[in-house]
DNA sequence: TCTCGTGTTCTATATAGTAGAACAGCTAAA
DNA sequence: TTTAGCTGTTCTACTATATAGAACACGAGA
């Protein structure tokens, strides 16, 4: 572990967070460094391009940031390919609408298109939300279709118990698998006041051309707009969007959009009476769900892929 | 100098626009480390969150420099402030419009609507090209009205001779400042082919409430469709959304369209001979054209979509 | 004039990163 | 199978490197 350029991150980051020019005293006491110290980093960094220094010595995160998150992976074609989509959709709907991708435990906002309504809702392209308790989160860990190990170390937690944010949020492991089975049977996730209480979501994932989820298109919608026949009048919608996504992409199989027949989700919706360690259902049953490993063959999440 | 630190981030720079998954081996290649010098960086970068590491043990920039990239500045407000501006102005006119800000001797592309008619140019959100060589460069350029010196300086040349990158290129400091003092007058700068052969460009600055110019609106426009009488044309519309998106700002000063008074700029080179510009637009006329933006709103359909 | 608060520079010290080889896992050829 | 040649990773002695603290320079107030 290179301390050094742990430190010189860590600058850069609170930087970055900081918005205003800083001065170096206050990086200084905000990172526990000395002056000398964190003088010797903010240099290294405006040398290297990724801070500027302004006149009066008051440093800030440069441009350089913004440029190379302008690059990150494959983000920028997607947002990009995406980005009439989601116009289509929130002009269709009037919502606000959000493209997000799922990195770590986390669901980062890659485009929003906000509602002329007002929404209560509450974030911004950058932004992260917990990925179990947001709708376009729960659509893309629907469809990762993961079994109760591989969702535990997908959330980073080590119990069965998830951390609630709202009254509402699915604070068991059980009951999130039985809300992510119900959202791969319909097509689309729900979030109801689950992250930020009167904010509901919807929420569809895109899949490439290996059926390969790779993001997904969410919608925010006020509690009080969100009858469950609104929402599922958008969720028709929304889906269709997310289909028309995936086609664009390439993605030939139309099968995302249901559950496969003969899976008996109504087992896993009541599933773990007890103890959930090892149901053991749902992880020897990732073969025989056709929607997406049948037509891609995607069965190792580690699989390269390039080329 | 923190030699580490300054690796570690050219480490990272290189992964971001590697894009694809880079092999160790191909990261200490690239930067000139041994193997176990790279190992240990990487490792660091994905323990700090920068960087991500697959089951190949692929390595690749996390989408944290999307995340940090998406707060640097003021630029993501100013993105998303003068989003709808830009929206109107390419539904109204039909051409590529990107909005740019200066960072030393280039301009950054924060936001873009693409034309959906052809366009030869090629640019992309986070992008650069130099200043002094696109019309959204010198229109910020001409509007922090440097000297001679300080515009050397700002370029970052010890000459008075300029790269050229086209047979078209201002090449010289004299050339580059009477068409900036043009720039000044008209209220709006060009690019005749100046950066990428085929491609024209107009630019207006944006200010802010303390008439500082933060942003400059820029439309491509491909050459052939780019007389002078439809440069002028279109001027005049990125003009007048120029000027309402610097009064959403809070600038309150119309002067920016006009050259300040008792200045003296001669003949402006021999471009723009007369072509109708109302050269010397009265300042009283800041806002011709009230309709678009501000009615606009968020919701844009420029972009045809779907289907 | 003082003081206090900056940002920056300097220097002795030892911590922290380096280079190189060794190890482990894999694929492809022998 | 064995062998060779790639990987990525780990280990270790060495020393170059970053560190902490004080000193310096500059400005703003009092």
């Amino acid at each position: 572990m290179d301390s050094t350029l742990a430190k010189g991150l860590g600058v850069l980051e609170w930087l970055a967070r900081q918005g205003e020019g800083a001065r170096l005293a206050d990086v200084a006491q905000a990172l526990g460094l000395g002056r000398s110290n964190a003088h010797r980093t903010l240099q290294t960094l405006v040398q290297c391009g990724w801070a500027t220094q302004d006149g009066a010595s008051r440093y800030s995160a440069s441009l350089k940031l913004f440029e190379l998150g302008a690059l990150v992976d494959g983000a920028v074609d997607l947002k990009n390919h995406l980005h009439p989509f989601l116009a289509a959709l929130a002009q269709a709907t009037g919502e606000t609408i959000h493209l997000a991708v799922l990195d770590g435990p986390d669901i980062v906002y890659l485009d929003k298109f906000d509602s002329p309504l007002p929404v209560a809702a509450y974030s911004r392209i950058g932004g992260r939300a917990p990925a179990y308790c947001v709708a376009s989160g729960k659509a893309l860990l629907a469809a990762l279709a993961l079994n109760d190990a591989a969702l535990r170390t997908k959330l980073g937690v080590a119990t069965d118990d998830l951390p609630a944010h709202t009254p509402h949020t699915l604070a068991t492991l059980a009951a999130l698998q039985a809300d992510l089975a119900a959202a791969r049977t319909r097509g689309w996730a729900s979030n109801f006041e689950e992250w930020r209480l009167g904010v509901c979501g919807l929420g569809a994932a895109v899949f490439n051309a290996r059926a390969e989820p790779v993001a997904a298109i969410g919608m925010s919608v006020p509690a009080i707009r969100c009858t469950p026949a609104q929402a599922s009048a958008l969720a028709l919608q929304l889906r269709a969007c997310a289909a028309q996504a995936s086609a664009s992409l390439g993605c030939t199989a139309p099968a995302h959009l249901a559950a496969p027949p003969g899976q008996n989700l109504g087992q896993a919706r009541g599933q773990t009476p007890g103890n959930s360690t090892a149901p053991s259902a749902p992880t020897s049953r990732a073969a025989p769900r056709p929607a997406q490993a049948a037509t891609t063959g995607r069965h190792n999440p580690s699989v390269p892929a390039t080329t």
